[in-house]
DNA sequence: GCTATTAAAGATCATCTGTTCAATAGAATT
DNA sequence: AATTCTATTGAACAGATGATCTTTAATAGC
């Protein structure tokens, strides 16, 4: 039944030997493949598991980390650090560019970084576990980049129902879904999503009258 | 440490006797606070806390669930059957009624379903984990209702560029947002969720150009 | 009221899981 | 080559967890 015993953990795919790294490196190289792993499996995903993709005994891992939470709390900020908090809330707001231009650079620069799977399962995963993370990333999205949005399309807008916090969350969602379509949901990738970005955007923008050239 | 160690599960709260129930009624009864429980604690939720919640022991859950996985199935059933497949596919297309009025009638009953935390939750980590039930349901979803959207947005639209699957998959992800924002990221309801659908589904029309009282 | 049936409890198993720690071995320094 | 340092391993523990099996007692049929 058991073939080898004596090996407990460290079942390295591709052998090679057991490299002895400079701890820097060692729990960096930990912390990438926590994010590839949990973002697959969830955070109940088990530390031997982990261990083993590693090619590493799991109580190195506890070496690295003193708890199983200090690990998925490096995996947090591996994630969501500098996903966010760009230049983006100057150049959305500058006006010598159309709103139309601002809102597609900026969905096509956002998209690129979170229509990746790793980011859109940990960050469901995160959000479903009510992690505090998730909670400032929303705000602070919802603060810096959606509020200005909503500024800037009411400075522009030329209907009589003025646009309101909700009509750009509604904007973003639906840009946002078609990433929880292809990676939450698994199912395929629209053939141009730059496009249905774009379509999103004059959407919205036609519904407060906003003109492409403004 | 332990202050009642002969009680080993059952910590009924409110108490009262084992009742001797129907075999029928106690598993309809462990279904509906499994469907509670894990969509509140996530899917790898632990039996005892859940038999702890029913005021039962542990194994009486085995005894009507061969294994977890089968009650999580039944879980996944009580949860999706009936939350579709009504006679929406009809009335959407019932081309004696004004499209938006169409649109806003079913969005309005289909939010009542499934703005709800334990659908949302329970959809969502299904989805996660790749449940096949998931997948059956959003392609059951495209073609039943939102294909015949497209049908008969097609029919009524008047401008040059004709409306594709991604318009409805747009309309539907910003609509379905609103409640993943209330119950997977727990933020605040919107004020006006009703409201909300229709300036969506406004957005959705005018961009074809298609009249309200059409 | 008596008995057969069967919910439900009680006890326990085998395995898993996070965590700890002493022993080992790879590399740098002397 | 010997010594020192420490990254990594190997082994184990305590508590949890899904599952099983025997025992208890509530209920239905007579």
């Amino acid at each position: 039944m058991d073939g080898q015993s004596a090996k407990p953990d460290r079942e390295g795919e591709d052998s090679a030997l057991r490299k002895r790294l400079p701890p820097a490196e060692r729990r960096q190289q930990i912390v990438e493949e926590a994010v590839r792993f949990f973002a697959e499996v969830g955070l109940e995903g088990k530390t031997r598991e982990l261990a083993r993709r590693l090619g590493v005994t799991q109580s190195l891992i506890f070496n690295y980390f003193a708890t199983k939470d200090d690990l998925i709390e490096a995996v947090y900020e591996k994630v969501y650090i500098g996903r966010l908090s760009l230049d983006w809330p100057e150049r959305l707001t500058d006006r010598s560019v159309p709103l139309r231009q601002r809102l597609i650079d900026f969905y096509t620069e956002y998209s690129a970084l979170i229509f990746e799977r790793e980011w859109m399962r940990i960050f469901m995963f995160s959000g479903l576990a009510g992690a505090s993370l998730n909670h400032r990333y929303l705000e602070h999205l919802g603060e810096v980049i959606l509020r200005p949005l909503l500024a800037e399309t009411k400075a522009l807008a030329r209907t009589d129902t003025p646009p309101k916090m909700e009509d750009v969350w509604n904007l973003h969602g639906g840009i946002v879904y078609i990433g929880i379509r292809q990676h939450i949901y698994r199912m395929p990738e629209p053939a141009k999503p730059k496009e249905e970005i774009a379509r999103a955007i004059d959407k919205y923008l036609l519904y407060f009258g906003i003109n492409s050239e403004r």
